[in-house]
DNA sequence: ATGCTTGGATAGTGGCACTACCCAAAGGAA
DNA sequence: TTCCTTTGGGTAGTGCCACTATCCAAGCAT
């Protein structure tokens, strides 16, 4: 398979495939000659993943670089390894650790995760890109004023983890090492909006349940 | 409070206060004399509701505007209100419905609401974005190739349901009407990226648990 | 021979969220 | 009174990002 052939089985220009080989996104075809190069059906496969993580999942394109770098990183174990590759995703800033907020909404996330037991994300605290996320939502929560409940906060922890035991679940049923890791990878980027979807849904369909059309 | 002020207790500098009352963001302020204008903390309110939009919620500033010409639209009803507002959010493009994997995930997702019993929604599934996002994002999944079963998204389904119940009880406990449309939107805007980080880490915990460190 | 494709490179585009600078008028402080 | 700051208003520029367009010389297909 050619350039051309790639870019119309992916539905990608020639020129952004380009681009993604610049970039580091799509490795290399097999070099016949200067001027020809082959590609196969990983080449499609992995463009198409490169796509939906940037389209659907609105990654940026130096972030796709450094998870896929950690994807296709054999030399590490598979909890590093998935973890890697999605300590690598987050798009949130640092949280300013001056701002009361940020500090108030850190000993509130610290006690919520003794509230749940998750012992093991709390020895990740200090590093976890997630739990940076979470700090500056609940900071930005509190800084408007509401009184979110602690107990609230702990009803959505607990969908969220059995969210993640579906992903987990799912991801087991896949045979080799990197699939794994790909389908986590996945879940973290594109189950994501589909989540949000279904929420965003989900509200509509209660709201009309509670209060009709009008 | 006069705009170096409402700069200061927001932590928004004067530079970027200006570009939003250009952009209709905000309200200007009562003006006092051709040089002096007086803010009042509804401003100071509104102004961080904004970059909470904008920072934790990544919502484009002209989505913004949209959302906040409905959440002060008093002449509509509470539902159509609010749906209005969340239906501004959406920042997924339109499906392409020449596509085969759009239709098969059409299908699909109305095959879903049927299984949920999720009547309401499927009235609205020729106008809702949150529908039109779910086709995208199932669609994408497909194309990869994976074959996430129809009861792993009833169940992903069920849990934002739960998800939207909590929303919705919340917003009911705030008594005043543009109170609970803000409430909504944040709901749609700033839980999200709670929910997303609260998800993350609970893959991380959930991973840990099955696999150890290594 | 002709026309298309290749990798490689460089430069340009369009959108977005600011950000910097300038202005004349107004008000307060010295 | 003079100076300084602040105001709204406006314009132009910045930096980032994801492409996109154009050019090139070399090679292969017909």
């Amino acid at each position: 398979m050619r350039l051309a052939e790639l870019s119309e089985r992916s539905g990608v220009s020639t020129a952004t495939i380009k681009y993604y080989l610049r970039e580091g996104l799509l490795a290399p075809g097999r070099q016949i000659n200067t001027t020809t190069a082959e590609y196969d059906e990983e080449h499609l496969r992995r463009l198409r993943l490169v796509r939906a993580m940037i389209q659907v999942g609105r990654v940026p394109v130096a972030t796709v670089r450094e998870v896929l770098r950690h994807v296709d990183d054999d030399s590490l174990g598979r909890t590093i390894r998935l973890g890697a590759a999605l300590w690598a995703l987050p798009q949130i800033p640092e949280p300013d650790t001056e701002d009361e907020y940020v500090r108030a909404a850190h000993g509130e996330t610290e006690q919520l995760l003794d509230t749940l037991g998750w012992s093991n994300a709390k020895a990740l605290v200090t590093i976890s890109p997630a739990y940076r996320s979470l700090v500056v939502a609940v900071a930005a929560l509190r800084r408007l004023g509401y009184d979110w409940s602690p107990e609230l906060l702990t009803s959505y922890a607990r969908l969220m983890h059995q969210a993640a035991v579906l992903d987990l679940d799912f991801m087991e049923t896949h045979p080799t090492e990197a699939e794994k890791v790909e389908v986590a990878v996945l879940g973290a980027v594109l189950v994501q909006p589909m989540l949000q979807a279904l929420h965003r849904l989900a509200q509509e369909e209660e709201s009309a349940r509670r209060y009709g059309f009008e």
